[in-house]
DNA sequence: TAAATATATGAACAATCATTCAAATGAAGG
DNA sequence: CCTTCATTTGAATGATTGTTCATATATTTA
């Protein structure tokens, strides 16, 4: 109950003000997703063109296993979708959510 | 020099456009600090109000000294700004951009 | 000066994560 | 069918990371 603390209204305030845990849980976990060089690479890769894991492999230089392991976390965030055509699979982003976050990203670190 | 694949063209005009290495590995970072649910927590209630080390303790339901690292972690990528008085130390966002950054994330996550 | 309080720090630990490697699918063409 | 090719998968590994705990620093107050 009690808490023998510096600003003990405001604090409580606060708190109550605070969103749900849930919530800032699923935020964090969406900016961890954004939160790798080679999966920011490739979701600036697929900004400018819908592409397949060799393709994204050879433009980030990276190996086909690790782009294919990187773009299942990234489906499975809803980031980037997928169709196959034969045995090529094309991966491209999911909405121009994904852009707009980037891009949010992007202007912070340009104005440093 | 040769990559025999598929879509040679393609592939090098998208390779020829990206951002460079180090403005995607920055921003990847940047995304990284927001990444944790701690931090994320810290970041919404400064966006409440300035607070100082025990209260954020408080509102996260975190230890002192967790939110401590934290801070120390969120000040030195820019994102938030201190100022001491007697032995508080008050904690604020840096700027508006962070507030857009976290804004930003949160759409997305809402609109899912 | 000594005690109390707010914050910071460093080492250690457990957990998470990205990549690699080898192997497995699955589809196309000979 | 058998081979080739694009992609996927799973296990293993090394690296990074968030928290805890104990201790240190710094400031106020008795």
């Amino acid at each position: 109950m009690n808490k023998d603390f510096i600003h003990e209204n405001l604090a409580r305030q606060v708190k109550n003000k605070m969103l749900s845990d849930e919530l800032l849980f699923d935020v964090a976990e969406v900016f961890k997703i954004f939160g790798d060089s080679t999966r920011i690479k490739i979701i600036y890769a697929l900004k400018l063109s819908e592409l397949c894991v060799s393709d994204l492999a050879f433009i980030t230089n990276s190996s086909d296993s690790a782009i294919s392991h990187q773009l299942r976390i990234l489906k499975q965030a809803k980031l980037v979708k997928s169709r196959k055509d034969g045995k090529v699979v094309y991966y491209s982003l999911k909405d121009e959510h994904v852009i707009q976050l980037f891009e949010t990203g992007r202007e912070h670190i340009e104005e440093l």
